[in-house]
DNA sequence: AGGAGTTTTATAAAAATTACAAATACGAAA
DNA sequence: TTTCGTATTTGTAATTTTTATAAAACTCCT
């Protein structure tokens, strides 16, 4: 597991930039958000750092995440179907592709719908800090088990 | 309180159209999200209803939300920044401006967003069913009052 | 108006989030 | 290094939010 040593790092080093106390548990779940693509909910964050062999409580998690996210390190996505709020890295615009059935949640690397803040900030009169757009649909997987269920 | 009058009957139209049965809590919720633009909390909801007369406990609130977000007259909007969610009637494209400090939520009717829902589908496989665009800043009372407390 | 089937209500149960005080850990300074 | 002041984590408990349930009330079709 020399690989998630590496992201430790990086995410130590990640967390000192932002002028952030290191600790293990912040360490470890800002390197889950900034390595695996899951966009994983609060429950999921609980169950990696601890399987990851570190303590934690719900409480660490809850506060860690609301650190994070005041450092606009990391971002809610948005709630999942099972109404659990889903938490990413925030790395360069992009936005999500979300399954309504089975709550995958995709990246898409394009930044066009940032240019949209422009027009919002004449329209409204708003000072605009940031903006993020979702897309809902079936994923493939999702997709080919409809098709199945029809045959 | 005419208007009122005239909103809850467009309300149990819409209802009809969508072949949902009618109930005065059903009416008034849903005439509530249509007329105001206050892209209201669950809380906020239950309040008005009540304030208009009607009874309701919060069990309807939420199963009539469920309802009503099942036969897409409305949306979630976005949770506020006390981790409120709102909600928000599913009327032309257009997508929300939200404000950080007071919360409040302002609507922009350009559909330009929707464009990326084709490019969505192509980079993702995804079948797409919608997308939503949300944008956080500062409203412009928010601006002055930091503004004043700079001074 | 009558009646089958829904919906609302009131309450309880469950789940999620926040608060708090004691114990621990961090990292700056000597 | 070791020490020390401060910040963080922990383990509850308390609070808040959401869901489940069964009885009562209501809708709407005939």
């Amino acid at each position: 597991m020399l690989r998630n040593q590496e992201m430790l790092v990086t995410a130590a080093e990640n967390l000192k930039e932002h002028g952030i106390k290191n600790t293990p548990q912040r360490q470890v779940i800002l390197a889950y958000l900034m390595t695996s693509h899951e966009h994983p909910s609060i429950e999921m964050i609980y169950e990696h750092v601890r399987q990851s062999g570190f303590s934690v409580c719900l409480a660490t998690v809850y506060n860690t995440l609301e650190l994070l996210q005041a450092n606009k390190l990391i971002t809610e996505v948005a709630p999942d179907n099972d109404g659990h709020m889903r938490y990413d890295y925030l790395d360069k615009p992009h936005y999500h592709v979300i399954c309504v059935s089975c709550n995958k949640i995709v990246d898409v690397f394009d930044d066009s719908f940032k240019q949209l803040e422009k027009k919002a900030a004449v329209e409204t009169g708003y000072q605009i800090y940031n903006s993020q757009y979702e897309v809902y649909g079936l994923c493939p997987a999702c997709q080919a088990k409809q098709q199945a269920a029809h045959e």
